[in-house]
DNA sequence: CGACTACTTGAACAAAATCAAATGGGGTGG
DNA sequence: CCACCCCATTTGATTTTGTTCAAGTAGTCG
């Protein structure tokens, strides 16, 4: 073939949630048929509307998934780090991509043809059920976005956030932004202006954000926050 | 077998995204191992948390799917029409349900035991393929969700939700509302207060509604409100 | 240094929720 | 058959929430 895995590359397609499970055979011919790719900041990984032709997987950096619409208007699907794949769904199905892919860092992607790759799932059932499996975490990803879109307000949305950044510990914890806020902004689906008077509203409860730095004083006064709902 | 399948049973099952497709043997295998089930109006067909023991499909009626946010909101996620398929992740995946599925009219489904169910997924690659096609819509269906939650308002998703009712058609065009109102506000994300005035500014671009009749003077009225969103 | 971008802040506005009170069937029991 | 109750829906007044537009700050990269 004529690109090479690293063994890091390897490492981290291994640990998917797609190819996690899979017997040496299947993760063999899936290598062979795929290939790194890397991308800057910025720069388009694929289109909604285009035809699905791979199925992409992040080795590294951040990808954001956005949905075009209207013509100004784009709305934040999800976004993937490391070890998470995306557009597996389009390409299985043949059609074409359902939404937009940007590498919000740099980042290094594998890719899959998805010719190639609707082969292996026909010939080995142990891939099927591991899209199945991929499919679910989606879908689960999903579920739980419109959840918290219907019943909790930004400031919710915001503390559910942060909650899940500093991790599952009690008591004071830090973190760190993983990305620009006006993206964090954006995933909640409010205006960067909403996200960062309700940051402010957030030091009230004992929530420190300098640059990117976060600083929780306590995650029980979040959670508060995100179930009944105060400033 | 214990049960019966009426002759319409067996050509909504096979009629539907999950089973169509789907050679005689395999149809055969599934019919065998699930069974009718009927409920009434207000029915709880299973809860959001219960292990995932059924696959599900509608046969009749409308089954509303939601997911309890907290103790006292709870968020509608999706609702299922005749040949419609639910649950079918989470039975296939073996944990527990993560919606809970509720009978808003007087409905009969088709349940499927979910062990028996995985079974035949392992044995026959052509249902693990039909449920990749079913999961694939399902993801489609909350990714549209999530997309119109971030970028319209509430008039908008309402017209939307009418033009989708009256079908793809131009020009003036009726339709009947499939369930109760206070159900469309719940789905749209509204409440019902807001859903009845938005109603009523709609009345403004040829909207008619009298009980459960719409009417529609011009769909190409209604989309402009969708994209452009005013009054 | 200067342009560019991310972020913040302010004020006015718009959207939708909330609280509260009608209205209006549809069914049930008398 | 009628009175009554329950529930869905509507309507009104008010408040909350979040957007929009506009301006300003700060950091960054050329």
């Amino acid at each position: 073939m004529a690109f090479e895995w690293t063994r890091r590359d390897v490492d981290q397609i291994a640990r998917s949630v797609l190819f996690t499970n899979l017997d040496e055979d299947s993760l063999d011919s899936i290598l062979a048929e795929g290939a790194p790719a890397d991308y800057s900041r910025g720069d388009l990984i694929c289109r909604q509307g285009e035809p699905a032709e791979f199925c992409h997987l992040v080795l590294n950096g951040t990808v954001k998934l956005s949905r075009n619409a209207g013509p100004d208007s784009a709305a934040v699907i999800s976004i993937h780090g490391p070890t998470q794949s995306f557009m597996e769904g389009d390409s299985f199905s043949g059609g074409s991509y359902s939404t937009t892919a940007e590498a919000i860092t740099n980042c290094r992607i594998a890719r899959f043809d998805a010719s190639k790759w609707r082969l292996l799932i026909g010939q080995q059932p142990s891939i099927a059920l591991a899209m199945l499996g991929s499919a679910s975490v989606h879908l689960r990803i999903l579920l739980g976005q419109v959840e918290k879109l219907k019943t909790m307000t930004a400031s919710a949305r915001l503390a559910d956030f942060i909650l899940n950044l500093v991790g599952p510990g009690a008591g004071a914890r830090i973190a760190t932004l993983p990305y620009e806020k006006q993206m964090i902004a954006a995933q909640l689906g409010i205006t960067p202006e909403s996200f960062s008077r309700t940051l402010g509203q957030l030091r009230s409860c004992g929530v420190t954000v300098t640059k990117n730095h976060v600083e929780v004083a306590d995650t029980a006064l979040l959670r508060r926050i995100v179930s009944r709902d105060e400033a």
